[in-house]
DNA sequence: TGTAGGGCTGTTCACGTTAACAGGCATGCT
DNA sequence: AGCATGCCTGTTAACGTGAACAGCCCTACA
């Protein structure tokens, strides 16, 4: 047996100095490294005086367990793994950052993995990194058909989560996209417009089709002509020439506009003051998802409001239900979005 | 010696099939764990032949490394921790995602903390979370004095970068927030204002700080008269208290406005529109950031481009030398920032 | 006083990997 | 032939922890 210079005795052997184990802990507090096992992990057979002795001698030595040692013995981690697109966009950064606080709330730790393309090799190999990091569990933020499609084909063997992941077999949390749609119509069309123009989502995100069926379903169900759709990126920049490819085409008048998120309302609003359309007094807009700059646009914009950290924090609860096989409620979570009115809409002229 | 039904061998032997190890591999390859451990690890020492056979077995077998037992042997994790505060906002989150980006191409993997609070006590306890999960090194996106302060008093066991994270001691990349507040007041001076005021943020964040440094500097020494600041906390909302105020107190017109960030920016346009204030023809404005709204905001906002993704990389790139021990080149990195003039910028009426 | 039981602690082993060293075998040189 | 050399492979021992089991001592009770 090769005996490394034993660091820790003498005052002088000046060896690099690993951090402590239990053992160390062990033999500081002159107890066996189960002991300090024990007082670790909190089990309760382990005397009053023992435990205090146990977790002088550890503060002393700074000592911190090792989780790769654990995670070896045990083969659990204690690790969630994040796949999300763009972490830029608010709806996605904010469920995050509620995924990670409910986490370590209980104790996980979470990794990322972002998705710099949409195809089913991207996906793979995100899902790839964070199975190698023997991540327990994954919430997929992948709102595409083809990414959660990939989503199918994936190992088996690491429970995952779907966030507006469409109606596959995963477990999945969603708003209720479709519903918000509606809300969003009828509103428009109670205030008196003959029909509602629709300025949609990349036609492979789920939240862009439900909207869009939910827009097309009220204008069906209320006999009203279905303008033809014109279809931005999400974008600011795409909803600004979405605007105006719909104000140059269509030859009879919008007066009003459901566009499919905040970001491509702002681009459409800029577009319409550009042409000299006043909003709303010529037409009336409606966004959806309620960012922080909503309330502030000129005008302030009427939208439905996600509740994307709640999202985040369901999908957690979901996850650790597979992870720690604990009775599971529900397959599918959807949750309502709350329609705010502000200033954008109004009846028209 | 207490035997586990040793599965693997006999077909019906329905054990929960443990996860296949190296053993395994080997077994199944005719040779043994060391030669696998060598082809995974891509040394040289190993025949064509033997590595075809060991690269088969694994697929064959599905085998993943065991990240615990190499962590646990090796003493290293290639796991990054990113120290954050609100990640919902644009800044945080590019960073964020370029930081994630550039570590999995070179095999690391990103765990996050986020800061629900800013006191001493939060950033600790994010810390802590990172370093018993044995990150090898941690970015921390901390931009405030106080936490800043606080990571001054962390264990030093574990490298980190702060993100614009003032002058203290720790290896920093940032963005030249004095230089870009600078260019913002001098081009509005040039268009003939008499003065400029100011938006600021939150006096405890360097940005803030250096931000009204820079614009005070440059009304002093162009020998203009420096006007109250009045004080936002980053959010539209605060843009909009803060320029109601301003307008409000105010009794000489201000005809130049330098905002702090573009997200107080689109406040401070709604408050002035209300007010019946045109812009740029009564007021100009400049913001910072250049969010992706920030060009279709009405008018479109002259402003101060970060390169975030740049940052996020570079605090990356200065991260791993540490880590891996590489020689430093420099313990301070500074960008500069872009001046992006739109149209909310223009000579007093 | 003997004995059962409970509270507390210790011993040993396994987890899956890499480091370190120890061969075996062919080749080439003297 | 003898021997060194280089290429390839195997054997063994850690790494730090938790599970399983074995014991010790003290108390309670017959």
């Amino acid at each position: 047996m090769v005996k490394r210079p034993d660091n820790g005795a003498p005052a002088n052997a000046r060896a690099p100095r690993r951090s402590p184990g239990m053992v160390d802990v062990a033999r500081l507090a002159g107890v066996s490294h189960m002991t300090v096992s024990r007082v670790i992990n909190d089990q309760p057979t382990v005397s009053q005086v023992t435990r205090q002795r146990v977790l002088a001698a550890m503060s002393e030595l700074g000592y911190r367990p090792n989780v790769a040692a654990r995670a070896l013995v045990t083969g659990r981690t204690r690790t969630l793994g994040v796949i999300s697109v763009d972490t830029t966009l608010y709806g996605p950064a904010s469920m995050l950052l509620a995924i990670e606080r409910a986490a370590r709330e209980v104790d996980y730790s979470v990794s990322i993995a972002s998705l710099p393309g949409l195809d089913r090799r991207t996906l793979r190999d995100a899902f790839d990194a964070l199975a190698s990091q023997a991540v327990e569990g994954i919430i997929a933020i992948t709102p595409h058909v083809a990414a959660t499609a990939a989503l199918r084909h994936v190992p088996k063997d690491v429970p995952v989560v779907a966030v507006e992941g469409g109606k596959g077999p995963l477990p999945t949390v969603a708003v209720d996209q479709y519903l918000g749609a509606t809300e969003a119509t009828r509103h428009l069309l109670s205030l008196g417009h003959r029909t509602v123009g629709h300025i949609a989502g990349p036609s492979d995100w789920y939240e862009a089709q439900e909207r869009e069926r939910g827009w097309r379903d009220m204008l069906v169900a209320e006999g009203r002509e279905v303008p033809e759709v014109v279809r931005g990126d999400w974008s600011p920049r795409s909803g600004y020439a979405a605007a105006k490819q719909l104000l140059e085409k269509t030859t009879q008048k919008v007066t009003a506009l459901f566009v499919a998120n905040d970001q491509m309302a702002i681009g459409a609003l800029r577009a319409l003051g550009e042409a000299g359309i006043s909003v709303p007094r010529q037409v009336s807009l409606v966004g959806f998802d309620d960012i922080p700059e909503a309330e502030f646009f000129s005008p302030p914009l009427t939208t439905l409001r996600q509740e994307f950290s709640e999202v985040g924090r369901r999908s957690l609860e979901l996850l650790l239900e597979q992870v720690e096989g604990a009775p599971r409620t529900r397959r599918r979570l959807v949750i309502p979005p709350q329609f705010i009115v502000r200033d954008s809409t109004a009846a028209p002229e």
